[in-house]
DNA sequence: GGTTGTTTACTTTTTA
DNA sequence: TAAAAAGTAAACAACC
């Protein structure tokens, strides 16, 4: 049988309770039960230590969490975003000199965010309540903040979870739970793609990478909810003949997989040659110079998909390590960053005959074009005052706990959980008002 | 044995 | 209000 609900509106088990009084509950101390291990150690081989995170792509939370990095150095020292009454962490964070890190570029920001944070902390007797509130974000966009942030645009499954528990302590609690979530998002989206772990990169599980083609998937202009779900064409087409032809192939009715796995979407052979030919169509037809590389007997079908089209984990499965890197080059050079991954991402955004980086002003693309901290921030604050001003699709839905503060609290409220966060933003976003 | 990955089934929330 | 998107639970198998 299936689950038992308890969805995101609901006062579901997990969901860190919005209502006045203790911050207790469900919500527990990010100490507590955490098992968070250093951002410092356990990033370090996928996201820019050597500068903190201050060159880091910033999407909305990020960039104020670059901002604190950037003022009392790893963020790894200063990782208990709680907010609780116990001390927050982020004072001595962000009380500290103004514009003394050298990442930092705006100390105006950081002045005003620390005044903003004493009235914050005055305030808190009903800001605490909700501290460790659910994040507005879905798991895909979780998942994709994640990939986006990373040096080498992939990330194994634990990175991608440990990601998502440094970012928001919400995810702190009840980690089995939300973590199905994210492997059952991974899985079950076409915009995710999976890549197998060479021969010289042992360990556990696959990287997890964007789908060249999902680049406007937040064309609604923040990492909220999805306008329509990236689909891999031929994919749905094949599961819609699958439905169709009901057991056609030895797929049984039972949720096992991996018996059939890296093919399970196939359900047959011919379908993971397509998704070959249509990575090497989708890499060779826009912009890889590589593309010739990948061109292997594996690839020698001469199928003329002409879509840009499923670059599915099967990919890896069935090319071999060299087939595979030389559709993604950057591959190799995982750990060190290399450019090529993000040129041919970024490439790939420009071919997208709907990708236009001034389609929209808050657009998800935006924030990874501009690579900068004031333009994530800005981002932020822009989002909150589209919130205010009731721009569908920008911030949460009013029912959703995020943004069901108190009724003083402007749509900043969940950014004072996110202490970090909530002093670029929340700083930018006053600044905007009082012009 | 724990983690990772896939899939199904269902509920809840949001959007058109 | 229906459809789509998203969230949750769970079963299962492969892998390290």
């Amino acid at each position: 049988m299936g689950g038992s609900g308890g969805g995101l509106g609901g006062p579901g088990p997990g969901m860190a309770p919005v209502t006045g009084g203790s911050s207790a509950g469900p919500c527990m101390s990010p100490a507590a039960g955490s098992t968070v291990t250093p951002l410092s150690a356990s990033m370090s081989n996928s996201f820019n230590t050597s500068q903190g995170l201050s060159g880091m792509t910033s999407p909305p939370c990020m960039a104020s969490m670059t901002s604190l990095n950037s003022i009392n150095g790893p963020l790894a020292n200063n990782r208990d975003f709680s907010g609780h009454s116990g001390g927050l962490p982020l004072n001595s964070g962000l009380g500290g000199p103004a514009g003394s890190g050298p990442g930092l570029n705006n100390t105006t920001i950081t002045d005003s965010a620390s005044a903003l944070l004493q009235r914050a902390r005055a305030d808190k007797t009903y800001r605490r309540s909700y501290t460790h509130a659910k994040p507005p974000y879905s798991y895909i966009s979780l998942i994709t903040m994640a990939i986006q942030n990373s040096q080498a645009k992939m990330l194994t499954l634990s990175e991608i979870y440990q990601f998502i528990m440094d970012l928001f302590p919400y995810y702190r609690q009840n980690q089995q739970r939300w973590q199905n979530s994210i492997r059952h998002s991974l899985s079950f989206n076409d915009c995710f793609l999976k890549v197998p772990r060479t021969p010289d990169k042992p360990g556990k599980g696959s990287f997890w990478t964007l789908h060249p083609d999902s680049g406007n998937m937040f064309e609604n202009g923040c990492y909220l909810r999805r306008q329509k779900r990236f689909k891999c064409e031929k994919r749905e087409i094949l599961r819609q003949q699958q439905k169709a032809n009901g057991n056609h192939s030895s797929n049984s009715s039972s949720g096992s997989s991996s018996a059939n796995s890296p093919s399970v979407k196939h359900q047959d052979g011919h379908q993971s040659h397509q998704d070959v030919n249509s990575a090497a169509n989708t890499l060779n037809g826009s912009m890889d110079p590589y593309s010739s590389h990948a061109h292997s007997h594996h690839l020698q079908r001469g199928e003329s998909l002409g879509d840009s089209d499923c670059i599915k984990s099967e990919v890896g499965h069935h090319m071999d390590a060299h087939q595979l890197h030389g559709l993604y080059p950057a591959l190799h050079h995982h750990a060190s960053s290399h450019p090529s991954m993000q040129h041919i991402l970024a490439g790939q955004l420009k071919t997208d005959p709907h990708f236009n980086p001034s389609h929209h002003p808050f657009s998800i693309n935006s924030i990874i074009a501009a690579n900068s901290e004031a333009a994530a921030a800005s981002k932020v604050a822009a989002d909150m005052k589209l919130y205010e001003m009731g721009y569908p699709g920008a911030y949460a839905s009013p029912i959703s706990p995020m943004a069901a503060p108190g009724p003083n609290d402007g749509p900043t409220a969940y950014y004072h959980h996110h202490p970090v966060a909530a002093s670029a933003a929340a700083s930018i976003y006053h600044s905007t008002q009082s012009v």
